[in-house]
DNA sequence: CGCCTATTGCGAGCTGGTCGCAACAGCAGC
DNA sequence: GCTGCTGTTGCGACCAGCTCGCAATAGGCG
């Protein structure tokens, strides 16, 4: 069942025409399969464990060309390296100043949001690149209060 | 009137005994009548037209330092430099992915997504440090459909 | 199998920012 | 106004995270 899911994509990709590398594919499978955030060193050293020989480049130009494929989208959880996901996996991020854990969004927490803007500025957001930061709920508790 | 901002800025900071170099008084200056996005290396010219000795980490430093006596932020608006404020100023923004242009999100904008974020997941937002990214009017017209 | 061309490995290069250090300059106290 | 303490600065080296140019390689179609 989960072994399909990268098939699946491959194969959707292959009807598209675009070229199935090993690197790719190896690419593909750790987000498929990984944990929940990988950065690209992180993705290279899973793509590594089964081709030790692939480029960091490559793992970069890869995921370029996924996203612009529409297959995998990148999300800026702070300031550290970019994290990836598939896209069809794609959610806000809350991500706590204090701990640093980043919470998925609930899908529809910016909906109102969404409507909001557009409705008073005609602006269509795409919520989803950059975290929104705060204090999670432990972290709160802790903190001295803060404006 | 507004030579007035800054020196009450550097008046309340000299109070709380911090020390007022030309360096920093000139960063100041140019965040207090700047334009409104300034990055470090356009405060850095700004700084040099007064004082062109002054060096990049002395900026980077002194951003730094100020930020944490907690007078200014940073932002990011997109992948590029960060961009500085006055803390006074400060302000959620609505970047256009297609054209660039950074909308000052309205006060109250994430007030409700504030508010439901804490009741759903007790989490306290700081809505200010990433922009959030769309569309904006003018270019949602002129592209073609997207999710 | 062979060709075409997309992709790769590799290293150099780039941007945006940080750090260690010795010289320097605020500013409090006299 | 001068002195001294200490925070700040100029400077260069360095770092992370990513991008590029190029020649060699390897998908995939016929
Ligand atoms: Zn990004
Ligand atoms: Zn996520
Ligand atoms: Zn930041
Ligand atoms: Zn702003």
């Amino acid at each position: 069942m989960s072994g399909d899911a990268l098939d699946t994509l491959v194969a959707s990709l292959r009807r598209e025409g675009v070229r199935i590398t090993t690197a790719r594919r190896l690419v593909l499978d750790a987000l498929v399969r990984g944990t929940p955030h990988p950065t690209a060193e992180e993705l290279l050293s899973s793509v590594r464990a089964m081709a030790p020989d692939v480029h960091a480049s490559t793992v970069y130009r890869n995921l370029d060309e996924l996203e612009r494929l529409g297959v995998v989208v990148h999300t800026h959880l702070g300031h550290g390296p970019a994290t990836y996901h598939l896209a069809a996996d794609a959610h806000g991020h809350l991500v706590c100043e204090a701990c640093g854990r980043a919470l998925e969004a609930p899908p529809d927490l910016f909906g109102q949001l969404a409507r909001g803007v557009k409705r008073r500025l005609g602006f269509t957001l795409h919520p989803y690149h950059f975290a929104v930061l705060g204090l999670c709920a432990g972290c709160a508790a802790q903190t001295p209060a803060r404006t």
